[in-house]
DNA sequence: AGAAGAATTGCAACCGTTTGCAAGCTCGTT
DNA sequence: AACGAGCTTGCAAACGGTTGCAATTCTTCT
């Protein structure tokens, strides 16, 4: 069972009786081809197990239908979600993906080295789904001509596509939330202190609060991560007078706030302390959590996604686009008086 | 900033002064070029940025570096962890991953169209990641002479490998966990019906009961899916007397029974009904379910699928193994005597 | 100094497709 | 019967690399 030597082109017409360019052209849709002939070709490329080889098309035609797609931690239950439709929307595009997962550690070139490594396999464009991505990787495939899409993420980077979010919008939404509930002193967790969707997230939170007048309680870091932002609630809640209302930048940390709170902490959500969440993970509706927060649309946001890709493959010379999609609120039931 | 004009082997070669072959070798680890030479080489290559084109050394050289990963749905927590170590494991080997995600309405064609695709790529090997999945595509793939490795499922296809733990050792260390913790009404959750995983676990399940002469109190079916576990529970609590052990198959589906039980039946765990899970993904340490599972050790998993894969590769006539990565007991709090 | 041997280099064929071009064909028209 | 329009077809040159082979250069040893 070693190295079976693979049926190509030549052999396909050399069993067809033609020439390469008419088994060739039977494979490409609407090329001109006699219906005899394709009949023919097909025959014997059916009974030769002939299959296309995407590479050496690749070779020529310059397109590979790739595309590479770069995720940093997929922990975070958002970004599964995300892939699954993705790779099943650019599926149906005819697209396959070439994912790339960082490492996490992303110091400078260890996530660029990889990145630059995507490059070299042609891929029509590049989705960088990572929160923190050195912007200089965007600029780099930018000069290669390979479009790129920034996904739950923005940066003024020219040329280079955004899709994400209203952030700032649903950072208010969130403010506005605790507000409601009548919450006197309200926290906030932030994310990575220097990803897009945190900066914004807390803007629009921040500007909500000041429209009533309302200073925050308390701030503390939890990095997206699950287990600093139980640190990070901890923190929060040492001294005497702690906060009855919690915003956590995504769900990830919320569900983290939550179970620090209940099991750690012996508080009641949402009597003691209301929690609001970003993204609507899967899990924020499973009963144990019930969490209230800001919905991402996924779906949304990855037909966006996909749409910007093709066009700007299409033609290169499209304007960057920024799509931002529209945030709204799911109330379940962490937030108290809901 | 239309289509950028690639920068080529000849034309690194042209500023060095040089022959392609000279180009091409200094990029080749461990050809022969003088060191002046390949100095030469590689300053023409940076001044003009010049990145090998992975996609025609594939055609010549026959080998791709790329793996094909079919994965099914990423609900389930455990495969993002998979995929995630998987992809940096691979890697680090140099090799990409190209992503394939099956729509799960797998009737038939519908999974076989996009993965015979991925082929066309010319892969230099697939990793089947899917817990259901018609055993004709891997061998199609095998006779196209592409190494195939089933991960987390066990089959007994003829020159495919395959990568599972042991789940009949975890089936029997469910059962008597549930045992040793007093439980008299044990009953159990099956994921789909004909997954692999799903038998094994339940025969070793069952096993071990027979064993202490325990019969199963009762059984349903969550095909290891969120929304139907919570249906399955339900059922199994219907009547007067109701279960006061539960294994399910996997941890998601875990997790579903526990939320069920506590939040719409009002009962305790593990007080009233133990559970115990299976995968120990990370949701199950969360404290909200503190759950108690038979560990999958996705690490040493992915390690022997890499291993594997490139040892088929490599030598494309190495008989097919079956590797079963040892299960062990996670003790948290959903078992009653902890 | 001369020859054997090793290291380096360039030539050119090849990997499996696509595609511009020109030639060959089929038909309907006049 | 001759003519041109419109299809279909094959030829051959790319696409951007790799690699066996032979030629060249450099060492080193006698």
């Amino acid at each position: 069972m070693s190295s079976v030597k693979p049926i190509t082109l030549s052999d396909v017409a050399a069993l067809a009786g033609v020439s390469q360019s008419a088994v060739s052209r039977t494979f490409t849709p609407g090329a001109s081809v006699a219906p005899l002939t394709r009949a023919r070709v097909l025959d014997a490329a059916r009974t030769l197990g002939y299959r296309p080889n995407a590479i050496a098309r690749t070779l020529t035609t310059r397109r590979s239908r790739m595309v590479g797609v770069l995720v940093s931690y997929l922990q975070n239950q958002f970004y599964p979600v995300v892939i699954e439709k993705l790779s099943q929307a650019l599926q149906r595009q005819g697209y396959r993906v070439l994912l790339f997962v960082s490492d996490g550690h992303e110091t400078g070139a260890s996530v660029d080295d990889p990145l630059m490594d995507v490059m070299q396999y042609q891929v029509d464009a590049l989705v960088l789904a990572s929160v923190t991505l050195s912007s200089a990787i965007a600029q780099d495939c930018r000069a290669a001509g390979v479009p790129v899409v920034l996904f739950n993420r923005t940066a003024p980077i020219e040329g280079v596509h955004c899709v994400s979010s209203d952030n700032h919008a649903g950072g208010r939404l969130a403010a506005q939330t605790l507000l409601e509930a009548g919450c006197q002193r309200i926290a906030y967790i932030a994310g990575l202190e220097d990803a897009s969707t945190q900066t914004e997230r807390e803007q629009g939170f921040m500007q909500r609060l000041g429209e009533s007048g309302v200073k925050l309680f308390a701030r503390a870091t939890g990095h997206y991560n699950f287990e600093k932002a139980c640190q990070a609630t901890r923190e929060l809640c040492r001294g005497d007078v702690r906060p009855d209302g919690i915003f956590a930048a995504n769900d990830h940390m919320a569900l983290a706030v939550i179970d620090t709170l209940r099991s750690e902490l012996g508080l009641k959500v949402p009597q003691d302390v209301s929690v609001v969440g970003f993204d609507n993970v899967p899990q924020a509706a499973w009963p144990a959590y019930s969490l209230t927060t800001v919905e991402q649309d996924a779906q949304a946001m990855v037909e966006a996604t996909v749409e910007v890709l093709i066009a700007a493959i299409q033609s290169d010379a499209v304007h960057a686009r920024k799509v931002v999609v529209p945030a709204r609120l799911i109330r379940r039931a962490t937030v108290a008086g809901g």
